[in-house]
RNA sequence: GCCGAAGUGGCGGAACUGGUAGACGCGCUGGAUUCAAAAUCCAGUGGUAGCAAUACCGUGUGGGUUCGAUUCCCACCUUCGGUACCA
């Protein structure tokens, strides 16, 4: 019987269905595992080849640790917020929750025909108000939270104010806004009930701040770091511009250590760390404090070099800094003010753009250095960040390049406070071999000497400490988008937040006109028409309720006010996902305490390198204060985590090109008209590859008159009804590469060029140079006769719908069959590694399937036999290497072991039940449509995902002689079978003895024999 | 610039802790089958020289350690990813 993928897989996804075998209990006597994969956003371009690959491999996975006799949670959903659906929405007015919709049916009919064994009565998406009552349910307890630098967590925000009315807040160490005041007790009991929020405002973990935030204009909202990439918003590539906004924002920065710690514990790939770690950047120095002349106020510095504070010669503070203005003389406010606002207008990625150009302005003021107490000029530059450490800095022109190219630049003193060093062309910043001078008590000491001591002396006059700063910055968590989780959060009289009771979770989205801002500029939640918290009878009503009380008088306070307008971010769906996973229909909890300390974490988890900054720690941070609050057993949410690579597309590439320009005096003036009719005439040529290889670099114009070219030229002289002489006016012309669909294009690179026309009309009347050299245009016969081809360049590139590379799972499934497709899949190549998708190749593991069927088919008659001693001995070398291969994610080559496997029992002709079956368990991770199919054959009525992984035995591997190689000074010469039990001395005997032995010797006596007994002998000569 | 990963046939890739480089597959060449094609099967396939046995050269480049290096060490080149005036 033949293997007909298309039945079988029908089949057993149907009974898959049904019966649920993938179903995971939250209570078992076995051993729990947890396999996670990220959930994906459904996009509206479906999926394409590269987006399973993980899936794939975490579907092997969970299915062997089953037939390992683990109870195994592998659950899926959706990460269903998001900007497209909602900039869908914006275009055509469609409601996002039908767009998403739609999406996921698209999703979910592409996941299952791919035969995963996930738990999808555990599904969960980020948009479904069950789902997001519990990220609300979360904001709040971060509301409702402080950071106690002291114990080193998360605490309730009761407990920081029950010690604000013992003892004021001086002694609290607590990680909080920088401008928190200093007060006492007393203090703090006369404050109004206003006066305190705001205070706790700048304790609470997550809190209301003006920020300087990522604006981008064309989105109409904020975005955090890690969306923006070169100084352009990650989705759709829009400018950036810098933005003072009231935010919701997240105060990661209290998690900074722990986030870097933790990364020891856990086994996720190394440079997935490093990438955690250079975002976190912890970098330790001091915190110095200089004093302004004639002003009380003090300028707060971050450096990692205090050694050599004594080179100070100047001051540098960040156009945005807020002491600018207040120090700035009035000589020099014209100058300071025109400089800040021409910062301020500078896009991120301009101001990125011209790191070279030196620019900055004096304030006139003066600061006195801790020491000397001599003068030092401030200055305000954009080289300095208001973002990191202080925004401000001292300037060390000799001992960093950037000052010393300020310094340089505006003629400022670079003293020298290095023994023996030259600066004179360039700053010393080495400071392995830094010994300091000039600097007084400082003067002969070393870099590390030097910190100590300075680090002691500030403290000594109260200018400074040693400080540890990170460059990782508080995360902005408003969205002024309309497709997100609503905050469950009003503003009461005082325009103060206040939080939704817990049981009137979840907060549902209202309905909008519009998807739009409003016409004041408020996010699109303020088009709603009931978009107002009644705290009486706790439900939203409508906006109209709403009464300005702090205007009006409290009297007047009906208790209705407004809700918030910003939504959440897409990263807050996804930071606690994993844990809902473990008890995701309950209405009560989070998750219920039983369901978290039978899953504790995650065991294992795939997914792409690109949420490293993102979603990777933000959950991170999450789940570590979801620990700090005794919800979660474990301080880290995945215990190993693999990054699939991305699979690439092979690009295809045809080349246009038209004339462009005339250099020439006579066509100057009127004919330059004509010219340009001519040009509309002129069809479009599309050049074959090696004529482009021969000919050209791409992208360079090309000086058409010198006698080159005669195919170009014969084809635009056929047009030339103005007369214009083509051949001696040099007329210039560029080639353009422009991408073809790769479904026009056949395994040979040949183009379809009549399928190409219709693709692109626009290039209906276009003219094509075959590789031939002959030419195809309209008038060319379609068929009859030898004609050249068309063929396209290729380059492997991302693998998107703009590059026209997409390969879509659903053609490979119709044609092939899943089996074949996750077999190929794993066979391109190591999981972590990016590699380029070639439909062409999967024939092989097709072929592979075919041959698998093939070897059962003696079965059906009942055959069956005892096995020989060679088919025992492919199996259990078989079982032992897809068994290690599994454990080390090396899937690649154990589906090469399959080939191996199967290759030889055919050449063995095996027919016995005792070697088929297992294998039917070895190959049932990787392929178990067809592993279900053949399990029933065997006559099993109970599915093979539970089947016990078959058992290596080592004794069916014994060999009794070994082949080996012998070699002469290192090359490998003849092969020799010696006994496995002969010891070295024989080996070198019956070598020696041998004789292509004295063959390679050539009459000389071997200096030294080397013999590795069972691996290999090397004769040295 | 800094941090990280990787460079092996025409292509994807294999080679366990230093021990027969190129497994497995694609592609290609020749053959069988077929009216023909697809499918299937058999043989060959790193390069150079040779009818051949065989020899020499070969894991980005240059050097080193070793009886022996794709694997270890040093320097460099290239590609990809992250980050970027981080004080």
């Amino acid at each position: 019987m033949e293997y007909n993928f298309r039945d079988i897989e029908e089949k057993w996804q149907k009974k898959w269905a049904e019966k649920e075998p993938f179903k995971a209990e939250n209570d078992s006597d076995k051993p729990k595992y947890y396999v996670l994969d990220m959930f994906p956003y459904p996009s509206g371009a479906g999926l394409h080849v590269g987006h399973p690959l993980g899936y794939i491999a975490s579907d092997i996975y969970a299915r062997y640790k089953r037939h390992k006799g683990f109870n195994v949670l592998h659950p899926q959903g959706y990460d269903s917020f998001g900007l497209p659906a909602e900039q869908y929405a914006i275009q055509t007015g469609q409601h996002p929750a039908i767009t998403t919709e739609e999406n996921i049916k698209t999703y979910r009919r592409q996941l299952d025909q791919l035969g995963f064994s996930f738990d999808w009565s555990r599904e969960v998406r980020t948009s479904d108000p069950n789902y997001y009552k519990w990220t609300q349910w979360i904001f709040i307890q971060l509301f409702n939270s402080w950071y106690n630098n002291d114990s080193d967590k998360a605490e309730a925000i009761e407990d920081l104010v029950a010690r604000f009315e013992k003892e004021g807040n001086s002694k609290i160490n607590a990680a909080c806004d920088d401008d928190t005041p200093t007060f006492s007790a007393e203090e703090w009991k006369q404050f109004s009930e206003a006066d305190k929020q705001r205070i706790l405002l700048k304790y609470r973990l997550t809190y209301l701040a003006d920020a300087e935030v990522n604006w981008v204009p064309a989105l109409g909202t904020v975005l955090a770091n890690d969306e923006i990439v070169n100084g352009v918003s990650e989705r759709g590539g829009h400018p950036v511009i810098r933005k003072k906004m009231t935010q919701w924002m997240m105060r990661i920065t209290a998690y900074a250590q722990r986030l870097l710690d933790g990364l020891d514990t856990i086994d996720w790939p190394q440079p997935l760390k490093d990438i955690q770690e250079n975002w976190i950047g912890r970098s330790e120095g001091a915190e110095v404090q200089f004093r302004i002349q004639n002003s009380e106020f003090r300028i707060s510095v971050f450096t990692t070099r205090p050694d050599t504070i004594f080179g100070a010669s100047f001051m540098t503070l960040a156009p945005e800094h807020e002491l600018v203005e207040k120090i700035t003389t009035p000589e020099q406010k014209a100058e300071v003010e025109a400089y800040v606002e021409a910062t301020a207008k500078r896009s991120e990625r301009d101001r990125m753009a011209d790191v070279k150009t030196i620019s900055g302005v004096f304030t006139g003021a003066y600061a006195k250095h801790p020491f000397t107490k001599e003068p030092i000029p401030i200055w305000i530059g954009d080289y300095v960040l208001a973002g990191y450490g202080t925004g401000a800095v001292m300037s060390v022109p000799c001992g960093d390049q950037r000052d010393y190219d300020f310094a340089k630049h505006f003629g400022i003193d670079i003293p020298n406070i290095f023994e023996g060093v030259d600066i004179s062309e360039e700053a010393f910043a080495d400071k392995a071999n830094t010994v300091i001078a000039n600097s007084d008590f400082l003067n002969g000491l070393n870099y590390q000497e030097a910190i100590r001591k300075v680090i002691d002396e500030l403290e000594k006059i109260g200018q400074g400490k040693g400080k540890i700063n990170y460059r990782l910055r508080d995360a902005v968590f408003s969205r002024q988008r309309y497709w997100g989780e609503p905050f469950p959060v009003y503003y009461d009289a005082d325009g103060l937040p206040q939080m939704l009771d817990e049981e009137h979770l979840p907060l549902k989205l209202p309905e909008v006109e519009k998807y739009l801002p409003t016409e004041t500029g408020e996010p699109p939640l303020g088009n709603a028409t009931h978009w107002a918290w009644d705290t009486k009878n706790n439900k939203v009503v409508s906006n109209d309720l709403v009464t300005l009380s702090a205007v009006e008088g409290s009297d007047k306070d009906n208790g209705i006010y407004p809700l918030e307008l910003n939504t959440m971010p897409g990263w807050a769906g996804s930071s606690q996902y994993f844990n809902r996973y473990m008890d995701p229909h309950n209405d009560e909890e989070i998750f219920s305490q039983e369901a978290i300390a039978y899953w504790q974490d995650v065991d294992l988890y795939i997914g792409g390198s690109e949420h490293a900054t993102g979603h990777l720690l933000y959950s991170r941070f999450w789940q570590k204060f979801m620990f700090d609050k005794g919800y979660v057993p474990k301080p880290e949410f995945a215990k190993k985590l693999i990054n699939q690579g991305m699979i690439t597309g092979t690009s295809a590439f045809v080349y246009r090109t038209k004339p462009s320009l005339i250099i020439s005096n006579k066509y100057e003036h009127d004919n330059r008209k004509s010219f340009h009719d001519l040009l509309e005439k002129i069809p479009d040529i599309f050049i074959t590859k090696n004529y482009i290889e021969k000919n050209f670099k791409i992208e360079r114009k090309v000086n058409f008159a010198k006698g080159k070219f005669p195919e170009i030229k014969e084809i635009w002289n056929s047009f030339n009804e103005y007369s214009l002489n083509l051949d001696s006016e040099g007329l210039l012309f560029e080639i353009h590469k422009l991408h073809a669909d790769v479904s026009l294009v056949n395994s040979s690179d040949e183009l379809d060029i009549e399928a190409f026309k219709k693709w692109q009309p626009e290039y209906k009347d276009a003219v094509f140079i075959l590789e031939d050299g002959s030419i195809y245009d309209r008038n060319s016969p379609l068929e009859g006769g030898e004609r050249g081809v068309y063929k396209v360049g290729r380059e492997v590139e991302k693998m998107s719908k703009s590059k026209y590379n997409v390969v879509n799972p659903d053609d490979i499934v119709e044609d092939y069959g899943a089996d074949s497709l996750r077999l190929y899949e794993m066979f391109l190549g190591p999981l972590e590694q990016s590699k380029p998708w070639n439909t062409a190749g999967i024939t092989g593991v097709h072929s592979f399937l075919k041959k698998l069927w093939k070897l059962y088919s003696s079965l059906e008659g009942g055959v069956d036999s005892e096995p020989t001693k060679e088919s025992l001995k492919t199996l259990h070398k078989t079982i032992k290497k897809v068994e290690e291969d599994i454990e080390n994610f090396s899937f690649n080559t154990s589906v090469s072991t399959f080939m191996i496997c199967v290759n030889e029992l055919t050449a063995q002709k095996c027919t016995s039940r005792e070697i088929l079956e297992p294998l039917a368990i070895l190959v049932s991770p990787y392929a178990p449509h067809i592993a279900e199919e053949l399990w029933e054959k065997l006559g099993h009525s109970e599915s093979i995902a539970y089947a016990p992984f078959p058992k290596f035995e080592e004794k069916y591997l014994v060999e009794s002689t070994k082949e080996y190689p012998i070699s002469f000074n290192g090359k490998m010469r003849f092969k020799m079978e010696l006994p496995t039990d002969m010891d070295r001395e024989a080996i070198e005997e019956a070598v020696m003895a041998h004789e292509q032995t004295a063959k390679y010797l050539e009459g000389r006596t071997p200096k030294k024999v080397i013999v590795v007994p069972g691996k290999i002998v090397n004769i040295v000569g």
